[in-house]
DNA sequence: CGATTTATTGAATCGACTCAATTGATGTGG
DNA sequence: CCACATCAATTGAGTCGATTCAATAAATCG
């Protein structure tokens, strides 16, 4: 476990030099706590004191309603991040939750006042994190306002495949998938019994495979226009690589 | 029109010294443009260049598929920016359209570049205003996915109304109200005969007195009590004024 | 292996939608 | 300032996508 899918999916926008990488690394390896699957990580109302950077495992965002509905807002994957700078907050809004057991490396205010003044590409690349967290929040708000039971959970799908891809985590069309059909209502604003059924549709189509806790997809361009998907607000359209390290390493590394 | 709502929204959190409040001014009086009611400012696909901050009207951020569904996945009231350092992402994944008439301050890079280095109260005020407008996506997402037709359309003007008072925008219990009931639709993911039936429900209650283009809360209370609504996510809670200008001006100015 | 969680199926119901028509505002030009 | 046009709000009726409730089957775990 180390800071390996964070730099690779960070380098999809910032070519990092090594003393970055050196940086990312130490700051990702102090630290590490672990959890069990299904246990809380951050609790509503807690202070945030520190960042939490997923190291391995999956987890996700939720929060709830007095009578129990329970939305999941977002899902962390390997190398995601849980905000940048949360700690300037005086209590959380919402709960962290492991699905699968988890290790996180907690990442100090510290830490970032130092990069802030000495590492302005790694501030770069986690503003480019943050931008993109806050595209993929829109877009799961487009997908709950809009889009029927079938285009929802079909373009949940492609999100996470894409984003596992980006991590590393997949296998030519296969994946793990720890996500249970709760877990999948949850998200989507379904019923369980309908996740369900929508899960039967997209098998049905053949758009995808899901058995045990693996997930494949045989044609992604089929599942991504069964879900609308549109990419765009993933962006992993390499930008950033124009910045690139090896220029201007030495001046400030 | 000024930087007004903007400091009076920030102040809510980190208190600035007449240095930041000058550079807050400047930034917001240099390079303004002006817009008519329902036009588009930015366009999906558009090359992000300045950062816009609404000096004054009504905006906000749509996403639209092919066959014509839209959602507003935001609105932007006086005071609010459009993404802090968006201009490091290659292309906009969503449009950014006016409400009623509006003017804009764009904020070039090189204004972050420089208060990066030389602000960091300004900084930390961004960073707090970036980590508010996260979390007011995810409650859109919980309201979407959870949140009965009623309970969503309250929540939804309870959060408007908040923070309008927050930018200084209510007279007692009433308010400047240019959203039309397909505005409302199209932000809760109802259709539009459906958010009228349910603001017919919200006034029989004596909830909202929604007349013209001015809306009045008699009880907010009771109107947070049917939208189930918690402030928290909003982070109104003064927390950074811990960080008290007054004190480090002179070093920092 | 039994216990518990997860997935599946059927039937009845309901919240929200669509379609279509009407009323009420708002705004503009003559 | 009225007449007309347009846009916004309202109402009714019929429909449908997704829900709830309840029972069963299958998978996973200790």
């Amino acid at each position: 476990m180390s800071s390996a899918s964070l730099v690779r999916k960070l380098e999809q926008f910032v070519r990092l030099s090594p003393v970055d990488h050196a940086i990312l690394n130490r700051a990702a390896s102090e630290r590490v706590r672990r959890f069990g699957a299904r246990v809380d990580i951050v609790r509503e109302g807690d202070r945030p004191k520190d960042v939490h950077l997923i190291l391995s495992g999956w987890a996700c965002r939720y929060k709830q309603l007095e009578d129990g509905r329970r939305q999941v807002v977002s899902f962390f994957l390997p190398g995601d991040i849980c905000d940048v700078n949360i700690f300037i907050l005086r209590e959380m809004d919402h709960s962290i939750g492991t699905i699968t057991p988890v290790s996180i490396a907690d990442l100090s205010r510290e830490f970032f006042d130092d990069i802030a003044v000495r590492h302005p590409r790694i501030v770069t690349a986690f503003w480019w994190e943050t931008l993109v967290n806050a595209a993929i929040q829109r877009e799961w708000t487009m997908n709950l306002g809009q889009r029927t039971a079938l285009e929802r959970t079909a373009h949940l799908l492609c999100e996470v495949w894409l984003r596992l891809r980006l991590a590393g985590l997949t296998k030519g069309d296969s994946c793990d998938f720890p996500l249970t059909q709760a877990d999948l209502a949850d998200a989507t604003g379904l019923s369980k019994v309908h996740v369900n059924r929508t899960l039967q549709e997209l098998r049905a189509e053949g758009l995808v495979v899901l058995k045990g806790k693996t997930l494949s997809v045989p044609d992604l361009d089929r599942l991504m226009r069964a879900g609308l998907f549109n990419s765009n607000y993933l962006h992993m359209d390499h930008e950033g690589q124009q910045l690139d390290a090896a220029v201007t390493d030495a001046a400030a590394g």
